[in-house]
DNA sequence: GACGCGATTCAAAACGTTTAGGTCAACTCA
DNA sequence: TGAGTTGACCTAAACGTTTTGAATCGCGTC
């Protein structure tokens, strides 16, 4: 049939566009053209072209077009570990955003490790990604890093924690807020003894999240107990252990900064024989499907995961393309869902106070 | 101080290679060559150039080296969606495999849809990954990206799922094991009449672990009954309706092939007033760490699924390598963990199990 | 002094694109 | 007619690496 090639690609080799060109008999230039449809390229050229396209397969090297658009069309994604049931959403979110937008995402875990993040970013930098969305591991990366950060001028978008020395874009739930109103209804339904199970207080979430719980006490006048306050490290185990130190001093309310944490907890309240809500109130943080097979029913805030993905990509793909306006720490509100940890089905409609303030709130800081 | 270079790297602009050499007086070649430290390079020279890169903060640019060496050291991955928790620990296998031996994950979701999955997959091609691991969407692939993929000639590793027109490398679970070995519980706990919510039996481990329900269900000498059996489609919804649908018939055990069906059953069964295990036994497949707040505690077939993912991801790794061995398919065993939802704590403890079969059973297929 | 021979270093081609800066013919308009 | 203007198409440089084949050097050997 046709064997008018002279240098047929090899087979196991994908055409590339110079196989195109000489198929069809034109320049490279003309099968980029018709390519990316640009400019105008004469009819019959034309199909020619797609014709010659077609038949060998031809699809763009997109490594090459990195190469010469120093854009990859690529985000690098930086999370604790995405086993964590908070993050496969957030990543979610990310990721539809980015898709939606011609952008793939390169997942990397960094177990809240300061070293790991670090190999990571530098990972991600080398091989050129366009941004980086992170949830900080506690702790500050190194001169070196930082230096190189600066030199590349890649823009980053924070998730779920900010970390001011990197970058004021941040995409945040509104962690005092959902905190305080976890706390409030505590107390609102009789609890005086409070207990909070909080995370690091060095990750910037925990410690808002416990100015909050500080704050709901304060303004419940309600006494602060510090050994109703333990830190754990928002995994399991530490919850377990935390709900065996703070139990033994018989909380009647206990706040868990997230979800994880109350799963330990949870079990160490079993293993003690006591009952919730009887012996005590319990507001979580996060809610998942399966929370509706828990007994009693968990009451918990619940924080836009998705949401929190779509924006903060949506933010680093305008910086991304260059908007380089003022620095954006967007809060997301969460959502107080009142079931029967407190025992107290106190009836605050989510729909209500959804509609008291219907958007997110955004606030565009100056620049310090 | 030093104005030396002639044309310095722009600022917010990393350094290439010819940076250094400019800098440190050397041709291209030798930082090259120190950079992978390849040949050797004088002293002297060397440290002039160790010097200069620590200077302009010179990291390789990935993008360039891909395009030379023709591998990018990413891998893709497919799942059906990150948010089902049981994909998260699979992910996480595979990008700890893949990171130790110098690759990235590309992640993407195909929400099950086979046009998303095809548009992943030239997606993935076009950005030249090394490899891609798959949890194949019910369906077949067009012609023209079965071509492709040919012609590309990239190694795919399946996961969880088989779809042997593409590739007979898997790793997978046991599933008919996996299931024969729950129903048989059930049978073993006295139950008669089982029912089993099934995933889409287009999918291959579906298929699997219904045959795994029927053989038991054979070998027990129990009746099949046709209204017992509900296709859902791995979803919380669809198990909260078949569970309605298949509960009306009062079985008196039901094997649930995945968790998130699960949930939607136990959604349905409270609505229905019923009691577990009173009423009917239930096995479930993958086990969670929020599992153990559920009551009752629920038996459960357990994959291991990190394993899947770093299992793949290596021998992934190993085509990528050039290993064209046999294709090989890995069934990882499943594990059978006796809790209360069948109501009779017969002891088989799965460390016993485990010692009567040691090695995960490897089958290596014959090319047909 | 010519030769050979490692060891070290270099210049240039290659990878597959995009794109700036051309050429060339056809058309427009005075 | 001829200068200008368009439109279609092309050539070649560039992106930042790796790698091949060749150049240079020091030095011992005959």
């Amino acid at each position: 049939m046709s064997s008018k090639q002279a240098k047929p690609q090899k087979p196991g080799k994908a055409a590339s566009i110079s196989d195109v060109a000489r198929e069809s008999g034109v320049s490279i230039f003309t099968v980029s053209a018709v390519v990316n449809n640009k400019s105008h390229v004469g009819k019959n050229l034309r199909e020619r072209v797609e014709e010659a396209i077609r038949k060998l397969n031809y699809r763009p090297n997109l490594i090459a077009r990195s190469l010469i658009k120093q854009k990859t069309q690529t985000i690098g994604m930086i999370v604790p570990d995405i086993v964590n049931p908070f993050f496969p959403m957030v990543v979610r979110g990310a990721e539809d955003a980015a898709q939606k937008q011609g952008y793939n995402l390169l997942l990397c875990n960094s177990d809240d490790s300061l070293a790991k993040e670090e190999t990571a970013i530098e990972l991600l930098l080398s091989k050129r990604v366009d941004g980086i969305l992170l949830t900080k591991a506690a702790g500050e990366f190194s001169p070196s890093l930082r230096q190189m950060i600066k030199e590349m001028n890649i823009p980053f978008v924070l998730v779920m924690r900010t970390y001011p020395q990197l970058t004021k874009d941040a995409v945040i739930s509104d962690d005092y807020q959902g905190a305080y109103e976890a706390v409030c209804h505590l107390a609102r339904s009789g609890r005086r003894r409070i207990g909070l199970i909080s995370g690091p207080l060095k990750i910037s979430n925990a410690k808002e999240r416990w100015r909050g719980f500080r704050k709901a006490l304060e303004e419940k006048k309600l006494p602060y107990e510090p050994d109703l306050v333990v830190e754990g490290d928002y995994r399991i185990e530490s919850g377990f252990r935390a709900g065996h130190a703070l139990l033994s001093h018989r909380p009647d309310g206990i706040y868990v900064a997230n979800h994880l944490m109350t799963i330990g907890l949870l079990k160490a309240v079993d293993e003690m024989g006591l009952k919730c809500p009887e012996d005590f109130g319990l507001v979580s943080f996060d809610d998942y499907p399966w929370l509706g097979v828990f007994r009693p029913r968990l009451t918990t805030v619940e924080l836009p995961k998705h949401q929190l993905g779509s924006e903060a990509a949506e933010l680093l793909i305008q910086r991304i393309g260059g908007n380089h306006g003022k620095p954006v720490l967007k809060k997301l509100l969460p959502e107080l869902r009142i079931r029967e940890s407190c025992g107290f089905a106190q009836f605050v409609s989510s729909e209500q106070r959804r509609a008291s303030s219907p958007e997110p709130s955004t606030v565009s800081l100056a620049n310090p």
